[in-house]
DNA sequence: TCAAAAGTGTTCAAGCTACACCCATGC
DNA sequence: GCATGGGTGTAGCTTGAACACTTTTGA
């Protein structure tokens, strides 16, 4: 028996806040929140639960490039943003943190798990990435039924220790989101300095002031004016920004640098 | 033909800086520097050069404890700092970056080098635990020829992509000492802010002003004077300090939460 | 004209930097 | 006393939070 070596991802992307859903804040939350997708898992251990989409490392594969394509297989997302997370090889983690050992490994006649490394990823999707996405099942075709998304702070049960490395992931956005210019992976090129606020404002679940909000943003000198503006809201229009080029994170391979 | 798995570590320890050594700096430089222990292959590829300690992954071993393990068998460390680095994983990793495959491989009549996956750790290395180390080579006898210090501004030709990755645990540390207290675990549990300064002062390579570093030190609340003062030097003896209990970080696994 | 969000100006508090200055010890 | 680093005080600058206020659009 050899130590099986898995790639996962934690995919997070910003989708409208489900209606009625219950806020931990009293006032009034950001109307988007963090998403993931998970699959169901279809057999032992774990039969039914849902968890990171994630597949064997291939022998000719990269690991980023092995986490792009569980992905694009499983969810149908191509995400600009994918950066490693971490890798995980505690002993007991194919049997979760306190279950006892379930019942179909047994059937098999095998004592232990077997030894499972995850090496993590995780991977921020932007709107139109996320609207082209069609999840492809085994067969090839389109799978709506074992793919499902949900809301980061809605959760069901997870299989492993998924739930734990889910949180750690949004730990990291949030962290991150503080000192590096991330936040253009959930926009589109061009967007507006309310956009980019509606960014914060959801990871970090917390109202920001519009007016320092601007200054500060256009003074770290990662933003550039298009000269364009969004006409057709009944107030006046803003200026569009992109981030300028050399910024625009793709995959940070070998070990990312923490841009300033 | 599978994928090999192995755990390596980058350990960095502060020691005085060698006689005469060029520094880059005009100033005069601190008087310490960190050192990093190398090992040097005595099998292709890359043999007779140095390299990061390492070693298979055991089937019975955590990653961290394998870190640990290997370690103390190669380097005779036993440091209380360990954590996570990276997981490297590219394919071109066994042969080096554009170096040609080395005829030993050829010989064997494979014409890949193995698949790789490394999963590195870094590890910072207090005086005591310094003082400590015996290396012990394969027959389980010290060997102090294989085995051999570098100071980090002045390494010899590394094996892999092994350069690569100390540039980025040293990035590592020079971020992360800048917003966690992890400047103690290069230092004894009792020592004075002159101490805890130099750190800083070496790993970052520059000078720091004594009057605010004092004050931003305890304003942090890490610290806690043991109401011992030290004397014996012809000026006014400084007091002692140790680091609040909770927050000595001895390996934060899983996940490393960024203290505050 | 009004509502609403864009964008600017101003004030206040906190934190950091540089540097002057006193304190305690060994020689 | 004198040199040396420990330790304190303080003025000036920068940064960010809070919030008043003006601008520009659609309805």
């Amino acid at each position: 028996m050899s130590i099986e070596l898995a790639v996962s991802s934690v995919i997070l992307a910003l989708r409208p806040r489900p209606e009625g859903a219950q806020t931990s804040r009293t006032t009034d939350a950001p109307a988007k929140t963090l998403w993931t997708p998970l699959v169901r898992r279809i057999r032992e251990p774990y039969q039914g639960s849902w968890a990171l989409p994630g597949g064997p490392l291939g022998l000719e594969c990269g690991l980023a490039q092995a986490a792009r394509e569980t992905l694009r297989r499983t969810t149908g997302l191509d995400p600009r943003y994918l950066e490693q997370l971490y890798c995980f090889g505690g002993l007991d983690r194919a049997r979760g943190t306190s279950d006892p050992l379930p019942s179909a490994e047994l059937v098999h006649g095998q004592v232990r798990p077997p030894r499972v490394v995850s090496i993590v990823y995780w991977a921020l999707v932007r709107p139109e990435e996320d609207a082209a996405a069609t999840p492809i099942d085994a067969a090839g075709g389109i799978d709506p039924v074992n793919v499902s998304w949900f809301p980061v702070d809605d959760l069901p049960d997870l299989a492993f220790d998924h739930r734990e490395i889910l949180t750690y992931a949004l730990d990291r956005l949030r962290a991150k989101i503080t000192y590096s210019p991330i936040a253009h992976a959930f926009l589109p090129d061009a967007f507006t300095l309310a956009d980019l606020r509606e960014v914060y404002e959801s990871v970090l679940d917390r109202d920001i002031d519009p007016a320092n909000f601007r200054r500060q943003m256009l003074a770290r000198g990662h933003l550039e004016a298009t000269g364009e503006k969004l006409t057709g809201a009944s107030h006046r229009p803003p200026s569009l920004y992109r981030y300028r080029a050399q910024l625009v994170a793709t995959s940070p391979t070998p070990p990312p640098r923490s841009a300033s």
